[in-house]
DNA sequence: TTGGAATATCGGAAAAAGTCGATATATCTT
DNA sequence: AAGATATATCGACTTTTTCCGATATTCCAA
């Protein structure tokens, strides 16, 4: 695990919020739908798009980004990709804070 | 405090590894000297910038954007300026993590 | 098997960061 | 006051990041 590169990740304000969104999903995709939504597989692009307003291309690219430090997992369902928050990647990241 | 500008500030090698020298001087720059050297106010730019290997403005700057962010603080005594870590700010990013 | 929906990837323009050498500023010494 | 030393700032250039639109890919449904 690359520290910089973590932190890279983290040094972008979308990228914060998504990580932030993901931590409650339920709360910040009200509209949640079974159809691309509210699993425990995480949330799908999409949603995590409009919330955002930035472009899809973007978006895609800031999850994968997330998804390469580790911050993120990914799970590929029919056409949707699920992303959700990697608690294990970002409680190291707790202690290599504390390493600092 | 500005969580961005902070992940910033440390998405960088050579400012993380500043942030760890200084976490124990006595350790990463042995030839101290009371001159410009192991005070408690900190380490003065001219060591750093000889262990980076960087040149004297570059460390200079990077300095200052650790100082920007509160990561380290800064002491001018004579010409020296002493930096030294900042530890309520490091403290403060470790519950910043549990926040994420 | 064709069309549509979701996501990924590509190529590019603009902004920011990395890094340097040169110069400016501040301060001590003589 | 002049020179020396430590640091800061400036201007320039290169690399990286940000974000976009367009296109490609994947997979479902009719």
């Amino acid at each position: 695990m690359d520290q910089v590169e973590l932190f890279k990740a983290l040094a972008n304000k979308t990228r914060l919020q998504i990580l932030i969104w993901l931590k409650s999903p339920e709360e910040h995709f009200p509209d949640y739908e079974p159809a691309c939504g509210s699993t425990d597989v995480g949330v799908c692009v999409g949603y995590i798009q409009k919330k955002s307003g930035l472009t899809q291309s973007t978006i895609s690219e800031y999850l994968s980004t997330l998804h390469r430090v580790g911050l993120v997992s990914a799970t590929r369902v029919a056409q949707w990709t699920y992303y959700k928050r990697n608690e294990a990647t970002i409680a190291t990241l707790g202690n290599l804070i504390d390493t600092l």
